[in-house]
RNA sequence: GGGCGAUUAGCUCAGUGGUUAGAGCGCUCGCUUCACACGCGAGAGGUCCAAGGUUCAAGUCCUUGAUCGCCCACCA
């Protein structure tokens, strides 16, 4: 029966046929009740067409080659629904967005806001963005219908309640980061920072009854305008005298006192520095340390405030430059010195960072950090690569207190009420009904809202339905292994560490692969709201999701990040079409067999496909399928070991060769007139041992390219109720198969033939005349080697006969390609490009005299000899004896030339 | 300022101390061979950034330097 193999391989409609399917099927879909171990991961719906993650696009390649590698060898393989997080940043792409036109998202108040989201997520959909808006369907986003899902809620709630009641949860009045874009405060994490071309400004600041004045220097000297001390350093002779005096701040005409503090730099600037609590970290220390006043001279949207006196309503930037100017004028600038120095930005929409004095809620990380700290010391999670605890250690001794309120529209509220009374704050899991102090019913919510990071923190055991004892978080918490972008390990890898500490007392998982992640050819991070790199979905969408996952995998090596190129894509693209090729090969001349008599593919594939050895026909299995069986084998062992090791390129790279180079290239071309041989049980025989090899190459290819192999596998004959090629076996490795001996002789075979192959090119011979060729074996064994498969030589390197002769040949008559093994001679009347032939000898031997020089060097070292292990003594020892019998036929041939 | 990584063929990159350093693309030559021109066959192309060092042996380990990149960082 003919086989339903279009002849064009179009990868769109094999992959949008089989994700439907999939996620119909669901297959990785946790089950609490399956056997087997569990292996846990970050997991993207089943459903993507394009299975890329667009922040961390090698998410939802790497994991889905690790799960389905894995759920072939009957891991019952785990996927969890995402968090709140893929829902959030829905937001924050229109925020940006909005940003780039200038607008302020508050600014277009509530409604319009919402509709320009519900816009964009239309917009968007049928995009890579289409799997985070299906994550973030399940979370209301605006703050008052906010309800993510009622169990991650409840977790949320519970895990802040519990960390308030423990005292690591407060609320206090500190320096934060301050978006004027967002009006929102934001983490130190969510900073970025850029060294941007600045000014240092020196101001005089004259000192109140003498004639001397003091010069700061300020990058910000619009901040002036919040000043309410100078600093000097304690032991800085220049400025003893003055400790304790005031100076007039110009503009203000504010007095205000001169002060000693240890964290004044005396090299830096003038020594003397303005003191500005409310507007700067290191002022707001020192302001603490001498009770100084706060000023705030901006608004929210850094404006200026009413603080700032005659500045107010101006932009920030605009004051700042009102601000010189005025100074200037009051001859007060003492000079504008070019500097460089590095301005936090908002992560999210670019904005430079105000640090500004707020009130905000804070966790107190240290005694979170230490026993995530241990953790990773003892072993208990493993980091990977390991140059990544480095940073992780470094990170966790030096943290700093997170501060988790924002003041924006979306986002989980904090479960925190205000007595409107007497002030008292309540923190609970239910809203209360009256204060706890003073029994007074009028209370209010917190307006604030957690950053996101917060509820993912808890990812691992929010999801299986943590604070209660459920069957799904027995079985599936700590999990095994955890694989995401090595960027993100601060932001969430860390904080899911700390809480699932801190809340469960176990680790959320053993062990941690950080992969690498794309960037564009400038360096820049491939990320869905800056729009930058190589899109995606558009590369999926020309050269196929498979050839896209494959170019990755290939790409992946640890350690490096990965710019990715079209070319690139275009070679797996390539290979993608190869693998439909050898199958649409394979299934049309079944259909050729079939007609002429032969049994049908179900007879055929009845055989054990899954045996991984050779079919024998009868007494002696042919000595390719021995070699294409040990192959597999080969690459068997070595992709199982690279998947193991999260070595994704070298198992790319093995699959490839394997399918390409072995099976395409040499075994498919040395048993095609196998497949249709007279002989009715040698056919039979290769065609089980052909479809037993590709079955398992497509098992092996699996991962790698899920759409294409899954489309193929489902041509062959599978057992009944069989589903998908996914819930099938991955090949197992099994390195006792491997026929070394068959390798070493089809390896001789091949040279025989690319000698034979070369002769023709190089002389420029007729390619399709059928040429008498002549062959010196150095052994015994070579020949009957070579005897065996005459007929597929003959064919293969396009000879009319090959005969076996002693060695030298005339090099005049024809032309000689030699190796340690065999000397192959062609004959042929043309003339012979004599000094072609010559340079190249001479360039061979060239080679070999350094290559013999060496070795002989080594061997005489009697120190070599000594400590050097035996295998390389001895390897080298044949090595050289090799060199030397072809650097003794080559000279020969030389010779010849010569004696012309 | 601190940390990490990179430097290998024209390009993008692999390379686990050991015997002639590999791949893909590109390039050259030849093939419309009935699976595939997204292909087949045959080739060319590399002082492995530099200088020292360790070692019997270095692309691989160490030191220093150069160049590029990334991350972290409250010096105004």
């Amino acid at each position: 029966m003919p086989r339903e193999i279009p002849k064009a391989y179009e990868p769109q409609q094999i992959e949008q046929k089989w994700a439907k399917s999939w996620a119909e099927e669901k297959l990785f879909r946790a089950d609490v009740n399956a056997p087997g171990p569990v292996f846990s991961i970050v997991i993207p719906p089943p459903n993507v067409t394009g299975s890329l993650h667009i922040g961390h696009m090698l998410d939802h390649t790497e994991i889905d080659i690790l799960t389905r590698w894995r759920r072939m060898q009957g891991y019952n393989t785990l996927y969890l629904p995402g968090t709140d997080h893929a829902g959030i940043s829905t937001q924050r792409v229109v925020v940006r967005q909005l940003a780039a036109k200038g607008i302020n998202y508050r600014d277009l108040g509530r409604e319009a806001f919402e509709k320009k989201v519900w816009e964009w997520k239309a917009e968007s959909g049928g995009t890579i963005t289409k799997q985070m808006l299906q994550l973030g369907e399940s979370c209301d986003w605006t703050r008052e219908k906010f309800t993510l899902s009622p169990e991650l809620s409840r977790a949320v709630t519970e895990v802040f309640v519990r960390l308030y009641e423990d005292g690591l949860i407060y609320r206090g009045h500190y320096i934060v980061n301050w978006c004027p874009q967002c009006r929102t405060a934001i983490s130190d994490l969510e900073t970025v920072h850029e060294e941007r071309q600045g000014h240092l400004w020196h101001i005089r600041y004259p000192i109140v009854g003498t004639n001397e004045s003091v010069v700061v220097a300020t990058t910000r000297p619009e901040t002036m305008l919040g000043d309410t001390a100078v600093a000097v350093h304690p032991s800085d002779e220049r400025y003893q005298h003055l400790i304790g005096k005031r100076v007039m701040l110009p503009l203000v005409n504010r007095e205000i006192p001169i002060v000693d503090d240890f964290v004044v730099d005396r090299e830096f600037g003038t020594g003397a520095v303005k003191v500005t609590p409310a507007h700067d970290p290191n002022d707001f220390e020192i302001g603490r340390r001498h009770n100084l006043p706060e000023i705030d001279v901006m608004t929210d949207d850094a404006k200026m405030s009413a603080a700032a006196g005659p500045y107010a309503g101006l932009d920030r930037f605009e004051a700042r430059k009102r601000v010189v100017a005025d100074l200037e004028a009051a001859g007060l600038l003492v000079k504008i010195a070019d500097h460089t120095h590095a301005v936090g930005t908002c992560d999210r929409c670019g904005t430079i960072i105000e640090p500004r004095a707020s009130t905000q809620w804070f966790v107190k990380m240290k005694p979170l950090a230490e026993p995530a700290i241990a953790a990773v010391e003892r072993g208990d999670i493993e980091l990977l690569p390991d140059n990544r605890r480095t940073e992780y250690f470094e990170w966790m001794r030096n943290i700093r207190d997170w501060c988790i309120s924002r003041q924006l529209w979306w986002g989980h509220r904090i479960p925190a009420w205000t007595c409107g009374d007497c002030k008292e704050i309540i923190v609970a899991r239910q809203a209360p009904t009256a204060c706890t102090k003073c029994g007074l019913t009028h209370l209010t919510q917190d307006p604030d809202v957690l950053e996101t990071w917060f509820s993912s923190a808890l990812w691992p055991f929010s999801t299986m339905g943590w604070p209660d004892d459920t069957p799904d978080y027995r079985k599936y918490y700590p999990t095994t292994l955890l694989i995401t972008a090595y960027d993100i390990l601060f932001f969430w890898v860390a904080r899911m560490i700390m809480m699932g500490l801190k809340f469960t007392g176990q680790v959320p998982f053993k062990q941690v692969w950080m992969h690498s992640i794309v960037r564009n050819a400038d360096g820049q991070k491939m990320s869905k709201s800056k729009g930058t790199g190589i899109d995606p979905v558009e590369m999926n969408e020309k050269f196929g999701t498979d050839a896209m996952r494959f170019t990755l995998a290939s790409m992946a090596a640890p350690g490096t990040d990965i710019i990715l190129t079209e070319d690139r894509i275009l070679s797996y693209r390539a290979f993608a079409n190869k693998i439909w090729n050898a199958a649409r090969f394979v299934f049309m001349n079944l259909d050729k067999y079939e007609t002429a008599g032969g049994e049908t593919l179900e007879v055929l594939a009845a055989a054990d496909t899954r045996a991984a050895a050779p079919y024998a026909a009868g007494a002696e299995i042919p000595l390719i399928d021995r070699w294409i069986f040990s192959r597999l084998a080969r690459a068997t062992a070595q992709v199982n070991d690279a998947l193991e090791h999260f070595r994704f390129h070298e198992a790319a790279h093995v699959v490839y060769h394997f399918f390409w180079g072995d099976f395409c290239d040499w075994y498919i071309e040395w048993v095609k007139p196998e497949l249709v041989s007279e002989d009715r049980v040698k056919a039979a025989a290769t065609w089980k041992n052909l479809f037993s090899a590709f079955e398992s190459a497509l098992r092996l290819l699996h991962p790698f390219m899920p759409f294409l192999t899954e489309e193929l596998w489902h041509q062959l004959p599978q057992r009944d109720g069989a589903r998908s090629i996914a819930l099938d076996k991955f090949p197992e490795a099994h390195a006792e198969r491997i026929d070394t001996l068959a390798e070493e002789q089809v390896a001789l075979l091949q040279e025989i033939m690319t000698a034979a192959r070369n002769i023709r090119a190089e002389m420029k011979l007729d390619p399709k005349a059928k040429l008498p060729a002549q062959l010196g074996p150095a052994a015994p064994a070579v020949q009957s080697t070579v005897e065996r498969s005459l007929d597929t030589i003959l064919r293969l390197a396009n000879l009319s006969s090959l005969s076996f002769s002693k060695p030298p040949f005339d090099s005049t008559k024809g032309v000689v390609r030699s190796n340690k093994d065999f000397e192959l001679f062609i004959a042929f009347d043309a003339a012979i490009d004599i000094p072609a032939e010559v340079a190249r000898l001479r360039k061979e031997l060239d080679r070999l005299t350094k290559d013999i020089a060496s070795k002989d060097a080594r061997l005489k070292d009697e120190t070599f000899r000594s400590k050097a292990p035996e295998n390389i003594v001895k390897g080298m020892e044949a090595t050289l004896a090799e060199r030397r019998t072809e650097f003794g036929k080559l000279e020969e041939r030389l010779a010849q030339f010569e004696r012309l």
